[in-house]
DNA sequence: CTCTGGCACTCCGGTCTCCAGAGTGCCAAT
DNA sequence: ATTGGCACTCTGGAGACCGGAGTGCCAGAG
């Protein structure tokens, strides 16, 4: 049904529409790949396409533009990752080093991605279930007040304050610094509930109400509702496809102001080593019907930490797009390991 | 040269433009404000203002528009600031309770702002430099290595590595901890350098390198280059503007991911007390002169904690607008000094 | 069976013209 | 100082027009 020429076709097809933005027809498109056959054999070709979904008409007389699933089958079947140029490879090596601590490195990669393809990006923090503790540090800060802080090992901090049921002394604190202290060290965030399982037996009788309520509020930080985050940028990349946006740019903004929506896009991915591309009406979220995701994990190993990716019109150079955020994920997965 | 009734129509030409987003004319802004003057003479008054730049055609012969001068004669003469309905101030309350820690009320605020004033929103994280230091904890990850955790009056907590020149114990750490928290418990940012100036010389021998090094770090991370925060949303509403941003758009969300742009728009508030607008070209950003932005100080007194405000269109509705944001600031104020 | 050239047909987008409507500026009269 | 009148200007939308690009189909050649 799709020889290798009609699929030939779809390609150009695709490639011509991404650089020119232009409905491609058959002439232009005959001319400019060399593929050794006329207009009208294109025609038939593109007819065929059209039938089979992978392309469509805007009018009876424009040229041919790729549905979603055109793109879809280009992304699979007819395109190979573009490598990065050496000026990318530059660009990234420039733009993380030096990055202070995690913040600043989620902050760059952000700024680094969207420079470089040109979209919209999007950096999911280290995400903390699949961290582990480096530290956790009790800080007393009134009697009956304590504030947790949590240190892992990819560099994340997070603090919350307990409200504690009675007042505790210093040695009291310093007896549940040292009790958490002492199960939780280089625990994965997993594993805390079995870590803390024996503690309530194990301390002094004197603090186990207290310790208690610390446990439920160390649980409910760490592993019943860990706090995602995710930074985002380049949205001004939008506008540069007002064309392809011509009046959705709204409900696209509006949905990216949503962690929630933002967890999801980056969340969905299941095997964490390779690339994932969303394409369109593929896409789960409801705004973002009209454009693409790409996105990564980044991490030291398959376990990843977490995702980053970006988001832009289905229109987008998509060899291009998977090659930086690959190299940006693994670069970014190395930068974490080695600190 | 400009009497009441000029200024009266001034008054009347912005609000209809305001609320139409239309060249006002003559005929229809005497019908319907009942000036008790005839369009002819509305028209006169009209060319007088036109002289004094404070209005202008689009057109010979199209209505006329408010000019940045004219946005700010009425707000600085001829407005009153609009007192919140109902269900604003319901919605400031219901926005803002139950908020976690400090990164939620940040979070919070923005989101409220954006949606009452249907602008973009920024919020300043309170200012390091005019907090007091409630706890600096010191944390020992490696022989050589601390972590600093500042945390501030306002709920801010700040992290910062420390590598060390040679290794420590625990019991020095501890002296550390002594003699750092007992110096600084309490003081204003902008005190601490005095707080510590006799550190160096009290300290036992054994620790003084290793004391400079976390005092240097100490001063920087609070006092030399504190690190100011911004968080902003809503820029989806941007596009709701979209007629006002004919291909402006680009500009505006460029600046408004520029952490520098948006410190300097907020920071330049003298008076924390009172609320700032910027009016189009009157902005320093360059960027931002075809919006406006209004700003307030927010904190628990006149020592302002920091800024606070919308970036919208000149087209705003600045009475609205400046009765929502200095709401929304006291309450944050006052939420966040009786924390 | 596949490819090709030819041809009639469609439709978009740009340009032009036209016209009504809104608004102005000026002037003479009150 | 204000007003009514009037001629003038300019926009924006509606319609008409047309060239160009592209399609679909068909009949003929390989």
């Amino acid at each position: 049904m799709l020889d290798d020429r009609k699929l030939e076709v779809l390609r150009a097809i695709v490639e011509d529409f991404v650089s020119t933005n232009e409905p491609v027809g058959s002439k232009a498109l005959a001319e400019r790949h060399n593929l050794g056959v006329s207009p009208a054999t294109v025609r038939n070709d593109m007819a065929a396409l059209e039938d089979e979904g992978f392309i469509t008409h805007p009018h009876t007389s424009a040229g041919r533009i790729p549905t979603d699933r055109g793109y879809r089958l280009f992304v699979d079947r007819l395109s190979t990752v573009k490598p990065l140029s050496g000026a990318e490879r530059r660009a990234i090596q420039t733009f993380l080093e030096g990055a202070a601590d995690l913040d600043d490195v989620v902050r760059r990669t952000v700024r680094l991605l969207s420079q470089l393809t040109q979209q919209v990006a999007v950096v999911q923090y280290p995400s903390l279930s699949r961290s582990a503790v480096r530290h956790l540090e009790i800080v007393h800060l009134a009697p009956n007040r304590l504030l947790l802080v949590l240190i892992t090992d990819t560099g994340r901090v997070e603090q919350r304050v307990v409200e504690l049921p009675g007042t505790l002394d210093d040695d009291q604190v310093a007896q549940l610094r040292s009790a958490f202290g002492q199960r939780l060290h280089g625990a994965r965030l997993v594993d805390v509930p079995a870590a803390l399982s024996d503690l309530p037996d194990a301390a002094p009788q004197g603090i186990r109400p207290v310790l208690t309520s610390v446990m439920a509020v160390v649980l409910e930080t760490l592993v019943e509702k860990p706090e995602e985050r995710v930074a985002i940028g380049g949205t001004a990349n939008l506008t540069r496809s007002a064309l392809d946006f011509p009046r959705t740019l709204r409900p696209v903004l509006e949905s990216l102001e949503e962690q929630v929506v933002l967890l999801k896009l980056i969340g969905e991915v299941n095997d964490p080593t390779t690339v994932h591309v969303k394409i369109g009406e593929e896409n789960s979220v409801e705004g973002l019907r009209s454009t693409s995701v790409v996105t990564a994990g980044y991490g030291p190993d398959a376990a990843a930490y977490a995702g980053l990716g970006v988001v832009g019109p289905t229109r987008m150079d998509y060899p291009q797009a998977i090659g930086q955020v690959r190299a940006v994920a693994r670069y970014v997965g190395d930068l974490l390991a080695g600190a």
